[in-house]
DNA sequence: GTTATCACG
DNA sequence: ACGTACGTGATAACA
């Protein structure tokens, strides 16, 4: 068997990396992505090929470097991005810690040395692999020599592979006829002139005619185009200059020992902390357990499982200072398994729930400390409620601690950035506190907690005992940069507080009526039969209607439907696309009408009752820690998108219906992001127009088209709407030319003319832009903040999104801002007047309460008013409230 | 696991 | 010249 060798382009694999990866950015701000992408080809390449060698060149200057975008258009070069630079040494310092050959040669370009080295191998009779993002060296090809050139297409990387007889198959020329096709051609961007008027069709056919270039200029007079055969004579010399240049050399002369190259041991313990530090975690799971780096402190940690032991670990709780707690629950049972605990830094416990030691005594414990004062701090505190209020502190129960000795580190850590995808603990250990732990993902692999405690329980606990660690540790830390960032008042008193709250409404859940769901799904079944046939029948053929491939290729391609290609893998299917058919082929109407069928059936018909428990309700998880801008989301299922735009999805709302007693009272806000819009930018015009009390879309709709306002029509109203809608968003005259099917040009010109009548909304948006780039994040009226790292973006259209987002974050925020206030103090108005009713449920800008009925006056003055005040603007908030027998009729 | 679509605010 | 509205989550199809 021949032995193997990957020989990789560094610098072009970096480049390709750089510009095919999103930005990405570790702790400390260093950007990653391209090191992440080219160790991600890396990977791929060495888990295919399994060579025996391994080499990376890199130039020893770095080359400006060409855009690829510029590359074609203009050949020019541009510099290097700073972004990029910073991650060459990061690079390279990642390929020395995994042990691979790095070959780099003063006055020789990487090309030079790939060719070389590809040359070299060959002679020993080994199979070559070159990966480079460069076509260039193509031309070094051979049967034993195979380039391999990845493409990033649609965030996957493919790879084209050229043996000789591809590159002869492609391009119809040998690959070293390649290097005669360059020089005719010339190429700016590495500075090859080329001959004047042969381009790449014309060298291509010379070519293919003449074998050479130097056929070429043996056959010079058999070449009929008068122009190109003149050009070539009198560029005789550049041509073979060019040729020189365009040549890959294959013979330099440098030091290389084949034993530096051989595959060695890649996931070092070295190659670990890196990774580590750069927080490429799914690569993590690349190393072994030799590689992990143990962390010596780990022994400080006291496992128990003796009852004594336990009694006197609690008895020092009662003299700590302050106690870090983590829960381990366990998946299954929803019961908790383990209970850590650190008073300092050098007492931690971790406390198993086995035998005497029951979880409810724990829980007990745990409670007992919270009752009695003690300051906490935890990791995802809404989960830790269970625990905390074992002892009774429900609603309305015995006395409330409240949130003021807790404290989230999850929460914290999401306030002050909440762009994360997730907040595992040793993330937060590594960002706050500089410290390496084994992650949970580490931990676990594949296994659920359950497995893990079986096979690796030590390891389990250990993890448990860090993050109770981190709990206590952190916390100082980030309640300074809390401080610092002027948050702390947002945690203490809006986000912790709500922590309870979204923990009462998620045990509450809400009332289903099970079978009526069904029926409703039923029905839906008769009609979703009939239409699923007449379209087969239109269509000629049976296939799958809710494959928007299989749908494409029938509509745009059987029944020949004009409607261009939109998405990168074939004809978009979407709504508006099918809506501007559906008026000439009723079988379109037909598949939008099937569509919203299927889409309330599964969704939500069959969706839904999945979710239904013993007691007839849905619980649903209220996330805290998600949105960039501060809304809270829903999941399992999500209530937050219940149907409500279609009469026949708005009948789902009749199955959500409170318990025996009770009613709903729903309030949601009117158009609050609006007015706090009006608020925030201070526009008299916009302030004034919110108190008049009149409908304000006609308002806007009046100044913005000069029309009276008893004049105004439906269409001017509804565009007016739409332009409060784009502002709201981060207006462009694009996307408003989309949404009312204009002109760009007019949608410019209606925003043109709100910002007249509104100039300081102009002004306020402009402002949130100028801000964000010099201080890159926004913030809310309640000071909580949104970064926008993508305002730095050389990428013309993320640093555009980033501008939208600086316009409507602050906005869509600080509403959020408001219904969270307004739903800590409806929540503690109930329980202080020890009304049984409770707020179940938000939909952003909507409160539903189950009240009982006794309770219907009081409670819809109180949700009235507390909704109204959360928040004091210089425009009123309004509220529309309703009562009903179930959701349906409450909105 | 990613993509397209569509439900809500 | 680039190619878009802001924020979410669930489902089915497909690789």
């Amino acid at each position: 068997m021949d032995k193997k060798i990957v020989l990789i382009d560094g610098h072009s694999i970096l480049n390709r990396a750089f510009y095919g990866v999103p930005d990405l950015t570790n702790a400390q701000g260093l950007h990653t992505n391209a090191v992440y992408g080219f160790l991600n080809i890396l990977f791929k390449f060495l888990d295919e090929e399994k060579p025996d060698f391994l080499a990376v060149a890199f130039d020893v200057k770095a080359p400006t470097f060409r855009h690829e975008l510029y590359q074609e258009y203009k050949g020019t070069r541009k510099p290097m991005p700073e972004e990029l630079r910073q991650q060459v040494p990061v690079m390279k310092e990642v390929l020395a810690a995994m042990g691979i050959c790095m070959v780099e040669c003063p006055g020789l370009e990487a090309d030079d040395i790939l060719g070389t080295l590809a040359c070299r191998a060959q002679k020993e009779g080994m199979q070559v692999s070159l990966v480079s993002g460069d076509r260039d060296l193509l031309q070094v090809a051979t049967d034993q020599i195979k380039i391999r050139i990845p493409k990033t297409k649609g965030g996957r990387t493919e790879v084209e592979d050229y043996y000789a007889a591809d590159v002869e198959r492609v391009y119809g020329v040998d690959p070293r006829a390649f290097i005669d096709m360059k020089a005719l051609m010339g190429d700016t961007a590495d500075n090859i002139p080329g001959v004047p008027k042969v381009g790449e069709k014309t060298a291509g056919e010379l070519l293919r005619q003449f074998k050479t270039l130097d056929g070429i200029y043996e056959h010079l007079d058999e070449i009929t185009k008068k122009a190109i055969r003149e050009s070539l004579a009198a560029n005789k010399e550049i041509a073979y200059l060019s040729r020189t240049l365009a040549t890959i050399r294959q013979d330099s002369a440098f030091d290389f020992c084949w034993e530096n190259a051989a595959v060695g041991k890649f996931f070092t313990p070295k190659a670990y902390e890196i990774f580590q530090k750069l927080e490429f975690k799914n690569m993590l799971s690349r190393f072994d357990d030799s590689a992990v780096v143990k962390n010596d402190q780990a022994q400080h940690f006291v496992m128990i499982s003796d009852f004594a032991e336990a009694q006197a670990v609690f008895e020092r709780a009662k003299s700590a200072e302050k106690i870090g707690f983590y829960i381990l629950t366990d998946t299954t049972a929803q019961e908790m398994t383990a209970l850590a605990l650190a008073f300092s830094q050098e007492d931690v416990a971790v406390i198993c729930a086995e035998g005497f030691l029951t979880a409810n005594y724990l829980c007990g414990q745990l409670a007992a400390l919270y009752q009695e004062g003690r300051f906490m701090s935890t990791f995802h505190v809404k989960k830790a409620y269970e625990a905390l209020l074992s002892m009774g502190d429900r609603a309305g129960e015995e006395k409330d601690c409240g949130t003021k000795n807790l404290f989230d580190i999850l929460i914290a850590a999401y306030l002050l950035n909440p762009l994360k995808n997730d907040y595992a603990a040793e993330d937060i250990a590594n960002e706050y506190l500089g410290l390496m732990l084994q992650g949970r993902a580490q931990l676990l692999g594949k296994s659920s907690w359950k497995q893990a405690m079986e096979e690796k329980p030590d390891a389990v606990r250990t993890y448990a005992g860090w993050a109770a660690f981190v709990c206590l540790q952190a916390q100082a830390v980030l309640q300074g940069k809390l401080a610092e960032t002027g948050m702390l008042t947002l945690f203490e008193e809006m986000e912790m507080p709500l922590s309870r709250v979204l923990y009462e409404m998620e045990k509450d859940g809400v009332r289903v009526r099970r079978e009526e769901l069904k029926v409703y799904g039923e029905a839906l079944t008769e009609r979703i039969d009939e239409l699923e046939q007449s379209i087969h029948e239109a269509a000629g053929c049976v296939f799958n209607i809710n494959s928007p491939k299989q749908l494409g290729e029938i509509l745009f391609e059987k029944m020949g439907l004009k409607g261009g290609k939109k998405t990168k893998t074939g004809y978009s299917t979407a709504a508006d696309v099918l809506e501007k058919l559906a008026a000439d082929n009723p079988v379109v109407a037909d598949i939008l009408e099937y569509r919203g069928l299927t889409k309330l059936k599964s969704t939500y018909a069959d969706g839904l009752a999945d979710y239904i428990g013993q007691d007839e309700r849905i619980h649903s998880s209220f996330n805290q820690t998600i949105t960039a801008t501060g809304r809270i989301s829903s999941t399992e299922p999500n209530l937050q998108n219940i149907p409500m735009r279609t009469e026949l999805g708005r009948l789902i709302r009749k199955v959500f219906i409170p318990k025996d007693g009770y009613l709903f009272t729903d309030a949601d806000y009117s158009q609050i992001e609006l007015r706090v819009l009006a608020h925030i930018s201070g526009d008299a015009e916009l302030i004034e127009a919110y108190r008049s009390d009149a409908d304000i879309h006609r308002i806007t709709a009046s100044k913005v088209f000069n029309t009276p306002f008893e004049e105004v029509t439906d269409l001017q109203r509804r565009n007016a709407k739409a332009v409060n809608f784009g502002i709201v968003y981060g207006i462009s005259s694009f996307g408003l030319s989309q949404d009312l099917s204009i002109s760009r040009k007019e949608a410019a010109a209606y925003i043109e003319q709100y910002f007249e009548t509104y100039p300081d909304v102009k002004r306020f948006l402009d402002r949130q832009v100028e801000e964000a780039k010099e201080k890159g994040y926004v913030t809310t009226m309640f000071g909580r903040r949104r970064p926008i790292p993508e305002l730095t973006s050389t990428n013309f259209m993320q640093r555009s999104f980033g501008e939208r987002v600086a316009m409507n974050s602050p906005i869509q925020g600080t509403a959020a801002d408001i219904i969270k206030q307004a739903m800590v103090n409806v929540y503690s108005e109930l329980k202080k007047r020890g009304l049984s009713s409770r707020l179940i449920l938000q939909i952003h800008d909507e409160l539903l309460i189950e009240t009982r009925q006794e309770e219907k006056e009081e409670v819809a003055l109180l949700l009235e008013q507390e909704m109204k005040n959360a928040a004091s603007l210089s425009v009123s908030l309004e509220v529309d409230l309703h009562t009903g027998k179930n959701w349906y009729d409450a909105k």
